[in-house]
DNA sequence: CTCAGATTTAGACTTAATCTACATCTGTTG
DNA sequence: CAACAGATGTAGATTAAGTCTAAATCTGAG
């Protein structure tokens, strides 16, 4: 985490094992709720300061797909999303799982781009 | 609107005048905020309640696309967006726009898809 | 006209997220 | 090692979006 520039306290590593390993999409009270388990005193603002501090540092992507609140991904490389209409789950899709020409717009400097599919899994009741 | 199993009350009938007709990818806020405009005593609960009605009626579709709310849009067809990294202002990009592939993901019913693309205004400061 | 159901209202409530003021920690310097 | 400054962390207040509730009002069918 140094490499960083980043100070490791307790409280970062603590969060960092947690989200840095994560494929679950979690919100950041989710983030929260599962880094208290095993840091009891951790404050929120310690787990919202430390995700934007890894977002700048880009060890973390912040996306809003829906449900209302911002989710935290590990995944820094360029990757589609699947999000479940029914759960509200989040799965990451491979970059090169869909074709996308190219992205050109009249006055835009593109920064990134990316496909957000939305459905149910096949076998849901 | 009664075209659509919806009966026309005056808050509605405002509400539509304004959400119906905007490209502006208004917040329920804001949309709240336009509307007492010129009808000052309608209620936020009316407008989030229209905003639903219309949108499980197929007149509006609800965007979450960044900057912490969610946002309205009356063009139903498919569409692309694009996203202001500076002023959060969404645009749309019409469907034939991008050249998208196949969508397809093992064991998920796709419902729909879209692009999202960030960036800033080529001639931003 | 009456009344049941639909609609609207004001305000309380919930939740995510941010902010603030103070406390604590840590690395550097003497 | 001790002291200090700056970085980090804390608890709790605050803000903002959105939802909910109970009561009031409207509307149209009979």
């Amino acid at each position: 985490m140094s490499q960083y520039g980043i100070r490791p306290s307790a409280q970062r590593v603590a969060i960092a094992r947690y989200v840095l390993a994560t494929d679950q999409h979690p919100t950041a009270e989710q983030v929260w709720s599962r880094v208290r388990a095993t840091f009891p005193t951790v404050s929120r603002a310690t787990v919202y300061n430390t995700l934007q501090l890894f977002k700048q540092h880009g060890l973390l992507l912040e996306h809003e797909l829906g449900g209302g609140s911002a989710v935290f991904d590990p995944n820094v490389e360029p990757h589609h999303h699947f999000v479940d209409d029914e759960t509200g789950e989040i799965r990451d899709i491979p970059w090169s799982a869909i074709a996308v020409g190219d992205v050109q717009l009249p006055d835009v400097q593109v920064r990134e781009y990316s496909v957000v599919v939305r459905g149910r899994r096949a076998d849901a009741p």
